[in-house]
DNA sequence: TCCTTATATTTGTCAAAGTGAATATATCTC
DNA sequence: GAGATATATTCACTTTGACAAATATAAGGA
């Protein structure tokens, strides 16, 4: 993955969302629509444009996906991910969503990622 | 200038080696046709982008038109540059670039920017 | 004023990307 | 096996962006 991959899969406001979520650490499918409150095919759309470009890799857990930032990044990479972080941090939307997720993190059955007819 | 807007300065390889030869220092049109080996045309077009999403100011010297980055950057626009500093040194093809920017800079009328008939 | 040089803009074309709607696939539960 | 749920893919459409070729503008010098 080489540095204008990485800046072409910042480069959209869905995905740039997206990635300052997964920061935070590895989300499913579901959480990114709530959060969003975007259409499913959108983000699952996003969602495979990064995967192609190996900004995110996934595991599966019963019906669903879990994605997370890669286990192993490059070095470059991981430069730009701190940098986002830092430069989120300033920015009301990117604020709001993060609190959108901590507020479905305190949900009872988080860990289990939406359990069946879960809180989410 | 938002940080989106930033991304999408950066996400083409022209214009990333542009921004990148700018980190070090304001130049001026016929500089990057040179250093890049590229259209004048093409140059042209994508600093009028970077023109238009402030990612770059110009000043006029006569017949040139030197192009250098804000000089007051947004924090996130500040971030965002360094951490590019740090990515590209160790990427052979931006390496090259600086390594031909470093040999017009030894031209004897540099600082004048590529007098009449100068080196470039 | 005419010519030259440096740079910008326009035009046409093509490919890539974003999006909504519809459909497909995969897994779980009954 | 038949739903139900979570997720992915396809299709059609529109927009944006990259590029080359041609043309335009602006400043300097003869």
């Amino acid at each position: 993955m080489d540095l204008i991959q990485i800046y072409q899969c910042l480069c959209d406001r869905t995905r740039l969302r997206i990635v300052n979520l997964l920061t935070h650490g590895p989300l499913c499918v579901c959480h990114f629509q709530q959060i969003l409150d975007i259409p499913q095919a959108k983000v699952s759309q996003h969602l495979a444009y990064l995967r192609k470009h190996e900004m995110v890799e996934t595991t599966r857990k019963g019906t669903w996906i879990i994605y997370s930032l890669p286990a192993k990044p490059t070095p470059q990479l991981e430069a730009n991910l701190k940098c986002l972080q830092d430069c989120t941090t300033s920015d009301k939307m990117f604020r709001e969503d993060l609190t959108r997720l901590a507020k479905i993190q305190k949900c009872s059955d988080w860990k289990e990622y939406c359990g069946p007819k879960s809180c989410c």
